[in-house]
RNA sequence: GCGCCUGUGGCGGAAUUGGUAGACGCGCCAGACUUAGGAUCUGGUAUCUCGCGAUGUGCAGGUUCGAGUCCUGUUAGGCGCACCA
């Protein structure tokens, strides 16, 4: 019979539908696996051949753990919200839920030719309302919760606003943007407004004026994730630092948590140290400098500050100071004298874009005039204001110590500073000796007296870094610090396609809707573009503001500032909706709370998660903070979301382009071009008689193999219908080629569709594994697929005969058959267990072979193999099953599990070495012991020659592997 | 600069975790059946050599009876962080 997948596939595609073949619900009787893919975008584009590489991946491994009997959640939605549907919204007018909902369509029809056992019941989608109440909820949470630093955990903000009116700041450990000391009276006498502010310093969502990644092109603010080298991450436009209103998540008090958890969760490698990196924990020590300013008439002491350091050990090395140019100390440590070109330095530095400041490294700085005095010595020190220290790390100040730290080594070269080396035997006269190893010396140097008496002479680096702290924390110098790179998130954005705020203004005073009155829904605007006095696109909508009596939103222009004030007109960023999807999904329907106690117990958190490693910085963090907020609200089960981590590779796509000779509109074939390497030696430019080419990107539908098809791309674009094509001598146009990530913008672009209704989605599923290790990019490249579908065909007649009947009997397989079977089984279960795919399905190809060639009918043997191919073409396992007499989904079977003794040989042939090479083989009863074996070897004839004339050093037998002789010449 | 990962035929990639390197697929070569095939089937296919045999997992060392696998150094590519004190 003919293996007639597009028949087979249509007609399960439907019966799943029908039958609900893949809903699922919580079962006390079954133990739960949690599979999830991260919910993809519906761009424009729709599906290519990588999207799916991930989604088939999980499938598997979600039928899988099915067929072994696990009650499988394996739910499948939409993050809805996004900037490309908002453009085209600004360009055609077309409200971006159409275009959404569009998209939408098409995924979900593209999704569904591929065989997946999602339970739709389960989708989600960002945008909509009864989905993004909760994500409205979650941020009403945070902003009333703040974030004890002593229990790692947060709490209602209504204990914290009890401790100040009985204690004021005064002992306070939360997490905080800045630490404010004020008393308990104070608090108490302070109006609602100043409270309101107050309180901002610590809620974990707060609204702060802070320093943005704001990019103008986009019109909006950027989180650090979202901007790359200086410029944003989509469209790549310029970025600049701005100071503004925002609100923001205060991330960084999870920092430690966040670190902890990577210990505790199986993510790769790579990923964890990815997240580590970012998190950036250093320890240190803050160490507070009087300091000297010769302006300020009359007094000794001015004041002091802090500065924050890993190396405390270098204190006797310091020989200078110095400041951000953004720190606040600026002002109070600049002396008269030199201000004229402090402030010169520092509107420098302001028209210095991030790009700028990061791909030079120029040493600039300014002397600010006055002296910080070394606490260990009383020596005074120059202070320095330089671009080099980061206003937004530490305290924005450090001390400089030029023999061991190349940075300050630099400046100290540029300013002709001293430099004094203080580990024994490093040569500071060409560099810096940044490492933390040696003894410490000339600390003090000889003669110099110090507070208390102090040294460090003779101390490893480790050693002297703990004592100077120990030393700062008893003499109140200082104190022990932790310091993290990782930044509270901006959590607004100047836009109109995202969640709106459930906040109001009222009477300046952010305040949030009641809880029983969310969503607040997004309000419908006549224009996309922010207005024209600069405010997000919100400010367009008409029916936007609170009515605080009847709790609505009505119309802005009732607002009086009463009871009707103004709703706030940012959105949230992307990764709102994306923080709690997963938990979402274990009830998606619940107009009651984000999900019921019941559904949270039993499905806890998502076992297996897949997707790509460039979330690594964004939403991996952001989930695993939101997470962790709703496990301290006791909502979420499980301190971690996300257990296990897979990283699919991109598929990448082959891209082809034309030549176009520079400034005229001539084509010319790639091999008639001279190649030259660039001047920065980077890349490869393409001459054509001395005039140089500029690439340009042909669609890959005009192209075969190398060669262009002129017409076609001809008539492609208007502007190539006149141009003028140099073919080479064999008359044809040659492209050049080059791999890159599969883009709409690329037009290298694969659709799964075509290969569906070319081979079927079961091949494409088992080609899509075959490719390679699934974590590997790599490129798509359709070549091998027809051995992919030759097996299945294989396979398929594996089942039938001649005249169409089904071929199988019930007579007892043969021990080969149950061998060949037994293989398999163990080699795809160890397989799928580690989600390497890609050598399963050689397996089954190698076993079917077997089978064939053995004519094996056994229903035993092929009952099973078909449970063992099923997850991997679901469509084809499903339609032999019921072939073979079944009434039920192949889904319901049960997962084989492989008995050794089958695999046992009688006997097993082992090469036999000499001196490590091997000379011939020997076959050996299956359970001899290595004594045995080198006896056997020792007195084969076989072996004589080889031992003939030699000494026999050592026989090393391995059973089941090899039996090696060392010999040497006899003397 | 720091950190992580990867280098195996013409290509994608295997190798039971230290035991006969190159499974399986693509491609290529030969043959069979065919009027024909971009269909199907069979056999071959790392390199050098007529052959015996020798060489071979980026490069150079080391450990071991034995190394693609472990260790040291080096080189190339990819990724992450990047003036983070």
């Amino acid at each position: 019979m003919e293996y007639n997948f597009q028949d087979i596939e249509a007609r399960w595609r439907k019966q799943w539908a029908e039958l609900k073949t893949y809903h699922v619900e919580p079962r006390e009787d079954r133990p739960k696996y949690y599979v999830l893919n991260m919910f993809p975008y519906p761009s424009g584009a729709g599906l290519h051949v990588g999207h799916p590489l991930g989604y088939i991946a999980s499938d598997i491994y979600a039928r899988y753990k099915r067929l072994q009997g696990y009650n499988v959640l394996n739910p499948m939605g939409y993050d809805a919200y996004g900037l490309p549907a908002e453009q085209y919204a600004i360009q055609t007018g077309q409200h971006p839920e159409v275009t959404t909902n569009e998209n939408i369509g098409r995924y979900r029809e593209q999704l569904d030719q591929l065989g997946f056992s999602f339970d739709w019941d389960r989708e989600v989608r960002t945008c909509s309302p009864d989905y993004y109440k909760w994500t409205q909820w979650a941020f009403q949470k945070m902003f009333n919760s703040y974030f004890c630093t002593t229990c790692q955990k947060a709490k209602p903000i209504e204990r914290l606003i009890k401790y100040f009116e009985e204690h004021g700041a005064e002992d306070l450990h939360v997490a905080c943007s800045e630490d404010l000391s004020f008393s308990a009276e104070e608090w108490n006498s302070w109006d609602a407004k100043q409270k309101s502010d107050v309180l901002m310093n610590y809620r974990l969502a707060y609204l702060g004026e802070t320093m943005v990644n704001w990019c103008p092109e986009l019109g909006t603010v950027l989180a650090n994730d979202e901007v790359v080298n200086g410029v944003s991450e989509r469209g790549g436009y310029p970025v600049e630092q701005k100071r503004m209103r925002q609100w923001c998540l205060r991330v960084s008090a999870y920092s430690q948590r966040l670190l902890d958890g990577l210990n505790t969760i199986q993510w790769s490698d790579s990923i964890k140290e990815t997240q580590r990196n970012w998190i950036g924990r250093s320890e240190g020590t803050e160490m507070q400098f009087r300091y000297h300013n010769p302006s300020i008439d009359g007094r000794e002491e001015e004041g002091h500050f802090t500065i924050f350091t890993t190396r405390a050990d270098t204190i006797f090395g310091v020989t200078f100071m110095v400041l951000a140019p953004e720190s606040e100390l600026v002002g109070q440590l600049t002396a008269d004298s030199q201000k004229a070109e402090v402030e010169a330095y520092v509107k420098y530095v302001k028209g210095r874009t991030e790009r700028e400041r990061m791909i030079d490294h120029k040493v600039t700085g300014v002397f600010s005039g006055s002296y910080a005095i070394n606490p260990f010595t009383g020596t005074e020190i120059p202070v320095y204001i330089s671009e080099y220290v980061l206003a937004g790390y530490g305290t924005g100040a450090i001390m400089a110590v030029p023999a061991h730290d190349s940075r300050d080594y630099a400046f100290a070269k540029h300013f002709d500073l001293p430099i004094i080396p203080l580990i024994e035997g490093a040569d500071v006269s060409e560099e810096s000796f940044d490492a933390k190893e040696g003894i410490v010396g000339n600390s003090p140097a000889a003669g110099v007296e110090t507070l208390d008496g102090f040294s460090l002479n003779g101390c490893t680096v480790k050693e002297a870094i703990a004592k100077t702290k120990q030393f700062v924390t008893e003499h109140h110098l200082g104190r022990v610090k932790v310091n993290y790179r990782l930044r509270d998130a901006i959590f607004s954005r100047q836009r109109y396609w995202g969640e709106p705020f459930p906040v109001y203004y009222k009477q300046g005073i952010p305040t949030m809707v009641p809880e029983d009155c969310l969503p607040v829904q997004l309000p419908e605007v006549e224009d996309f573009k922010p207005t024209k006095t600069g405010e997000p696109p919100l400010g367009n909508a008409k029916v936007w503001a609170w009515d605080e009596v009847n709790c609505k939103i009505v119309d802005k222009s009732l607002v009086d500032e009463q009871t009707i004030f103004p709703l706030e007109l940012f959105t949230m960023p992307g990764f709102a909706g994306s923080s709690a999807y997963y938990l979402r999904y274990m009830d998606p329907h619940n107009n009651e709370s984000l999900i019921s106690e019941e559904a949270s117990q039993y499905w806890q958190s998502v076992d297996l998660y897949v997707g790509g490693s460039e979330h690594a910085t964004g939403h991996l963090i952001y989930s695993r903070f939101w997470n962790k907020f709703l496990y301290d609200l006791g909502v979420s089960k499980s301190e971690e979301p996300f257990q296990k981590l897979v990283n699919q590779g991109m598929i990448q796509g082959w891209s082809s382009f034309v030549h176009r000779v520079s400034g005229t509109s001539k084509y010319v074939s790639f091999d008639l071009l001279e190649e030259r390497i660039s001047d920065d030696k980077k890349s490869k430019e393409y001459y054509y008689e001395g005039v140089k080419c500029d690439p340009i990107h042909s669609d890959i539908s005009f192209v075969s193999g190398n060669v262009l098809n002129v017409e076609g791309f001809r008539q492609w674009r208007p502007e190539y219908a006149e141009a003028e094509f140099v073919c080479n001598a064999q008359g044809q146009f040659i492209v050049s080629q080059a791999i890159e990530k599969m883009s709409k913008s690329k037009y290298n672009v694969v659709n799964p569709d075509d290969i569906c209704a070319r081979y079927g989605a079961d091949t494409l599923r088992l080609y899509e594994m075959f490719l390679g290790p699934i974590e590997q990019s790599k490129p798509w490249d359709v070549a091998g697929i027809d051995g992919c579908f030759r097996f299945l065909k294989k396979a398929w007649n594996l089942y039938w005969t001649k005249d169409d009947q089904i071929a199988i009997t019930d007579e007892a397989p043969t021990k080969e058959n149950l061998k060949t079977l037994h293989k398999l089984i163990k080699k795809v279960t160890e397989d799928i267990e580690v989600f390497s795919y890609n050598t399963s399905v050689p397996a089954f190809m190698v076993a079917v072979g077997e089978l064939q060639q053995q004519k094996c009918q056994s229903r035993e043997v092929l009952e099973t193999l078909v449970v063992l191919l099923s997850p991997f073409a679901p469509h084809f396992g499903e339609e032999l099953w019921h072939a073979m007499g079944h009434d039920t989904s192949v889904c319901d079977a049960q997962w084989p599990s492989y008995c050794e003794d089958y695999l046992r040989e009688d006997s097993v042939t082992l090469g036999v070495q000499f001196n490590g090479k091997v000379r011939y083989s020997m076959t050996f009863s299956a359970d001899a012991t290595p004594e045995q074996m080198q006896q056997q070897v020792l007195s084969a004839e076989e072996s004589q020659k080889y031992l003939d004339g030699m000494q026999i050093m050592k026989v090393v037998a391995v059973p089941k592997r090899i039996v090696n002789v060392v010999v040497k010449p006899q003397q």
